[in-house]
DNA sequence: TCGAGGGATGACACCGCTTACAAAACGGCT
DNA sequence: AGCCGTTTTGTAAGCGGTGTCATCCCTCGA
């Protein structure tokens, strides 16, 4: 049969179309009907083994040009697609990889993910959401035990370092790249949050600020690595200029508007309040910023404010922050895991993006000293 | 060797599983190794056969309780992960949905879909992502191509009703839940947008203003649901009180910060300004109030703005705004998918759900008319 | 002209699970 | 005890691709 329908193929192109079609169903049977074009069906048609099909559109070598573009013509013809299953279960990869992050609707994650997300669209790769979500829900799967055998690498959001679903990850041995964290032989893009955290208290510090109050995301000291690096920051800042490092003035606001709030509003019930609060993100501290004007106090004027993210709306509330680039995180990790799974023995990579000040009125419509 | 392991599972439970687990290594053979626990190693270390392990594990009817425990027991000793791909390929299902949108970084997108990610993370299904990106992209692949074979349904956020895209979904003859738009014959959760719209212009009409402009989303008119819905109660809440309509106050403004700031500053050029402007999002009604103020104009006294969505910043900023809850239209369209997949041939259903006028200083600050 | 060497195909055995269908086991009754 | 209707379980045939290996067909050099 083979040959004799390779002979004719390249003529009757249009009626062998037709005919196809309709023999396609009567041949399938079991009713798989409109869904059901298979591998063998473009086969069949096209007058090939399905060894042959599977080789052509998948773009491997040693398939004459000619079969390989007629195989396409074929299969689009028929609009054929491949079975993922299929596919996934003869050839061992899952296609797909696996973005983890605790937190879907803050900013922070979904700048990341929009990242991703671009990088992703152009490979052929699916992408598959996992939230983390309470690690003390009951009933809850916890994510290594859904990735297994799933997908064939992960990018993780925001995780703590300590945190088992993290360990549990890592022994899955299938490539894994860290997004806005770190750990030691896995690869990671990240921003040099000491750095930042360095950067914000030493605006404030050569503002002549001397009290100088910290927003954190969680009680401190905490598992995770963002917050403990802007902590460093911080202090190195401050215990280079000779200022006393108060626990008393480090005050979590829980990564929320509201958190920030009730955090500046606990800062201003001090004896001695600071005047001025590095805020860890820029939420916290548009919170921070709501709990002074309820207090009738004038951000940058009464108490400086910096922030930490380049969350758009830092221009509009004229909040100075530390700026970076989010969804560039995103894609940078998204390619560098891409990278990994081409070759899984590559060294990996620990890469760092740049984050930049961005000074604006939250600080300097009063100088505290000239 | 079945029924002797079988007798002696219960007491030998250490034992036995370090046991098995290198009996595995040998036995499964082709290097499967680690990752290779098949459904065939828990069926010969339970005593079993694989059908009675694939009915017991996936709580099928007409298993004898002691067999299903039994099995159970000995899957999670062996910490055997079934294999998505070849359960898919047999079964059919391909246990996940997609959730396909244009802007993953919006605030609109990301809440939705958080909303969703809540529902689904306690089903079994996986989440795909798809953004559908530029239409107009070269190498684009469209989605429907993508989701073939590959979702068992599709929740689709905020897709243009004419968009091809949406058509050739519906044509995958896939249980599909439209969020925030809504077409006859098609399942979706939106809100009453004609409604919303009029209710902020009727706001502002209440409040003695007679020149009304608008910043909608694209040039108008569009094929976006959403837009045209709350254009037509900007035009019924005007014509109701007798106001006349100009085309030449309404702006688009692109849903984003920017654009919002453009679009006023284009309504503040007119010959003769609006006195309120109702913007079709926060986030342009953001960039609004910024054009406010580099203009040296106060919010709410001398120009009154109404957003649309209920931001979270909204509030900081003093926005008056049509609050509709994103979150929970992810997580109901999600429920409504997973009980379109439960039973296809139901009635897809037509979901509202409820928005309110939030009022703010940014409309009330000064009445124009006692 | 013939054999070697290499590229292009085809045949076919899996991948790991689901699901008829058939067989076995179990009670309850006559 | 023998028969019959239910469960409960096993057997084996796919699901739709992929990868290995054998085969076939050329081209080229001797």
């Amino acid at each position: 049969m083979a040959t004799s329908t390779a002979g004719t193929t390249g003529g009757t192109n249009g009626g062998t179309g037709v005919h196809a079609v309709a023999g396609v169903h009567a041949i399938t049977g079991r009713g798989a009907a409109l869904l059901g074009i298979t591998i063998r069906d473009v086969a069949r048609e096209a007058g090939v083994s399905t060894a042959t099909v599977s080789r052509a559109l998948r773009g491997l070598p040693n398939v004459d040009p000619v079969t390989r573009e007629h195989v396409r013509r074929v299969a689009d013809r028929l609009d054929y697609v491949i079975s993922p299953a299929a596919s996934r279960l003869a050839g061992g990869r899952a296609g797909s990889i696996a973005v983890i992050t605790p937190f879907l609707g803050r900013w922070y994650f979904s700048k990341v993910l929009s990242g991703v997300e671009r990088v992703l669209q152009r490979s052929d790769l699916d992408l598959l959401l996992y939230s983390t979500g309470d690690p003390s829900e009951e009933h809850r799967v916890p994510p290594h035990k859904r990735l297994r055998r799933r997908v064939d690498g992960v990018l993780v959001i925001g995780l703590p370092a300590d945190s088992p679903d993290l360990q549990e990850l890592f022994e899955l041995e299938m490539p894994v790249t860290l997004i806005g964290s770190h750990s030691v032989g896995v690869a990671s893009v990240s921003i040099d949050d000491v750095e930042g955290g360095r950067m914000a208290t030493q605006h404030l510090v050569n503002l002549g600020h001397k009290r100088i109050g910290l927003i954190s995301g969680r009680p401190l000291p905490t598992p995770f690595f963002p917050e403990n690096d802007r902590l460093s920051g911080y202090r190195q800042a401050l215990e280079a200029s000779g200022l006393k490092v108060e626990p008393g003035l480090q005050v979590p606001g829980y990564f929320t508007i509201e958190g920030g709030e009730h955090a500046m509003t606990a800062q201003l019930a001090q004896r001695t309040p600071p005047t001025a609060v590095f805020a860890m993100s820029d939420e916290m501290a548009f919170g921070a910023l709501r709990a002074l004007r309820r207090h009738g106090m004038r951000p940058g004027h009464d108490v400086a404010i910096v922030g930490f993210d380049g969350h758009e709306m830092s221009d509009l509330l004229d909040l100075t922050t530390v700026v970076q680039p989010a969804e560039d995180l995103g894609s940078v990790a998204a390619r560098c895991l891409l990278d990994l799974l081409d070759d899984p023995a590559r060294e990996p990579e620990v890469q760092r993006l740049p984050t930049q000040l961005c000074v604006r009125g939250s600080t300097t419509l009063h100088r505290i000293v000239p």
